[in-house]
DNA sequence: TGACCTTTGAAGTCC
DNA sequence: GGACTTCAAAGGTCA
């Protein structure tokens, strides 16, 4: 059954891929002066919408050097995605390689200053979200507290669609989650790459374990009173609760937490304080339904063995009914869905893209773009998500939902598989190309239609500039041919890179370039990352940037992009199927 | 109506 | 321990 380790057991954190990149120093002096504590949040918002207007200005620099170090893919996949729509994508993702959305680090996600709010009042799905940074609330948690199951019965009005561990109404889930603080990661919480703890494995230092986090809400009160009502997902028409909520808010089980009412009720509803007893019937302890359980309405598969940790005799008719009772606890979402969630509507705002694949290749994209600094704030908020999951539902395991979806996808998988070995045989696994993207639509928005991807130096260095970059993932998944395997393609890049680095001194990141370009780059880039993120690169320690070869070669400047990107773009698409227009 | 697509990451299973 | 699989979000598409 899976328990709360007493110590050490806060190894949810950051892979070890970030764990490495921030090992160092330089690190966090690149850090410093992005998350500036924004106190008054008028003035947040004034810097934020001045951000996103002026596309023109870098965001933060990040990308150089250190950015060699972006972790490594941690996975491969096995999908091969449909050539019109990752050229569709490419087409359009130039404009999204802009500096990074969130000037600060840690932050709070608001509902966007533009127009959030659905006619009804409730904030629109996935709306953007403005980030206000905020202490990270953490729970002190006892060792030895633990959680009884409380996968009860969920009452049935509870829908399908509530989020496990979003809130409905799009206030971020982690709104309560998110530090308030210049220190990218508190030191009663530091991400995993941060850690002072050592990790057994890697011998990098590993964050500690919840029960040192520290027991305050160190949140400025008056901040906080200018933020939408945490439980957003409680409170969706004109601040009229969906639920009765008790006068004064939800009562913290921690009386010592000095934190404000709203980040308490927060707490307390998107995962249950682990020291409130299970609420019956997915109830939060207010009676409130709590949005990580979702109705046992949804189709359930055959029961599956493990759910009760107990054990039982019973039949399996029996245990079937169980199960369906059981409501459905998602997973809690990873540090790329929650970026996704976060910034999907952002993608939509700025592109005529609407379909998620397509959004979601230009998002995998910006995912890799992201700086360290960036990527490190979800992979924490990833963490913490997982850590109040795991205090909620100690007893959950991710096999839990196993098999709650229907899938095909195994099928298709072994038959693509099965395909890609024998390219004779016809693949059923994979539909035709069918253009998820209109064909050439570019962005409709004006930030994307003059900006270009060099307009962030962060951005596509950020990937260039990565040795094990995990864009490497992406763009395997992308660039189906695997580059890690083959030795020529890969001194091929080096070969590029070498150019890439040695024309990155005479080009400037603010060079414009054609979106295609742009937007090939990215993929480009990954690409290259790909070819070197081979498990020998992915390294989870730091590694000296001119200590290996082609990472070395990679590791050039970010005014390195324009010329990385005209030489990548067409290096890598060589190797597909499909090459560049 | 529901699977698929697409992305990355976490966690599970299997060998 | 590595390889592989499933699920998490999202919404248009397709059978």
């Amino acid at each position: 059954m899976p328990q709360l380790e007493p110590t050490g057991g806060d190894d949810l954190g950051a892979p070890d891929e970030l764990i490495a990149f921030q090992d160092e120093g330089e690190e966090q002096d690149k850090g410093a002066g992005r998350g500036s504590a924004h106190g008054d949040l008028d003035e947040l918002k004034s810097s934020l919408v001045s951000e996103t207007e002026n596309r023109g200005v870098p965001g933060p620099v990040v990308g150089s050097g250190p950015e060699a170090e972006r972790p490594p893919p941690p996975r491969e996949s096995f999908q091969k995605p449909r050539d019109s729509l990752a050229e569709a994508v490419r087409r359009q993702d130039g404009s999204f390689f802009k500096a990074p959305p969130y000037p600060g680090y840690p932050f709070l996600m608001l509902p966007e200053l533009g127009s959030p709010y659905l006619a009804n009042g409730a904030l629109s799905p996935g709306g953007a979200r403005t980030y206000l940074q905020m202490k990270w609330p953490l729970l002190d948690v006892p060792a030895g507290a633990t959680l009884k199951d409380n996968r009860s019965p969920s009452p049935a009005h509870l829908s399908n669609k509530v989020p496990v561990v979003q809130h409905a109404h799009h206030v971020h889930p982690l709104t309560p989650l998110i530090t308030y603080s210049n220190d990218p990661f508190p030191p009663g919480s530091p991400p995993g790459h941060l850690s002072p703890e050592i990790d057994p494995k890697t011998g990098i230092p590993r964050p500690p374990h919840p029960s040192e986090l520290p027991p305050y809400y160190p949140l400025s009160p008056g901040a906080v009173g200018q933020l939408p009502h945490p439980l957003g997902w409680l409170v969706p028409q004109q601040g009229q609760p969906m639920y009765s909520i008790p006068a004064g808010g939800f009562r913290h089980p921690y009386p010592a937490l000095a934190m404000n009412a709203s980040m308490s009720s927060l707490m307390s509803s998107r995962f249950s304080p682990h020291m409130v007893p299970p609420p019956t019937h997915g109830l939060h302890p207010s009676g409130i339904p709590h949005p990580t359980i979702v109705s046992p309405i949804v189709k359930q598969e055959p029961s599956q063995p493990g759910t009760s940790p107990g054990g039982s005799s019973k039949s399996p008719v029996a245990v079937k009914k169980e199960e369906e009772k059981k409501p459905h606890i998602k997973k809690p979402l990873n540090a790329f869905m929650l970026y996704m969630k976060e910034m999907r509507a952002k993608v939509v705002a700025e592109c005529t893209l609407k379909e998620s694949a397509a959004i979601n290749q230009i998002l995998g994209r910006r995912w890799h773009s992201l700086s360290r600094e960036e990527q490190a704030k979800y992979y924490e908020l990833a963490r913490k998500e997982r850590q109040l999951h795991s205090q909620l539902y100690p007893t959950w395991s991710a096999r839990d939902n196993y098999g709650k979806k229907k899938k095909r996808k195994r099928e298709k998988l072994a038959q693509q598989q099965s395909h890609d070995m024998d390219s004779s045989l016809p693949s059923k696994s994979k539909k035709p190309c069918v253009p998820y993207l209109p064909a050439e639509k570019p962005c409709a928005s004006p930030a994307s239609s003059h900006g270009s991807m060099l307009d962030s130096p962060a951005t596509p260095s950020a990937a260039l500039a990565s040795p094990a970059a995990p864009a490497a993932t992406h763009s395997e998944q992308a660039q189906p041919l695997s580059l890690t395997t083959k030795p020529e393609a890969r001194a091929q890049l080096a070969v590029h890179s070498t150019n890439l680095t040695s024309k990155a001194s005479s080009s400037s990141s603010s060079s414009s370039s054609s979106s295609s370009s742009s937007s090939s780059s990215s993929s480009s880039s990954s690409s290259s990352s790909s070819s070197l993120g081979s498990p020998p690169l992915l390294l989870s320690r730091p590694i000296p940037f001119a200590s290996v070869t082609p990472t070395a070669l990679l590791s050039s400047p970010s005014s390195s992009i324009p010329a990385a990107l005209a030489v990548l773009q067409t290096q890598p698409l060589s190797l597909v199927t499909k090459p560049a227009d």
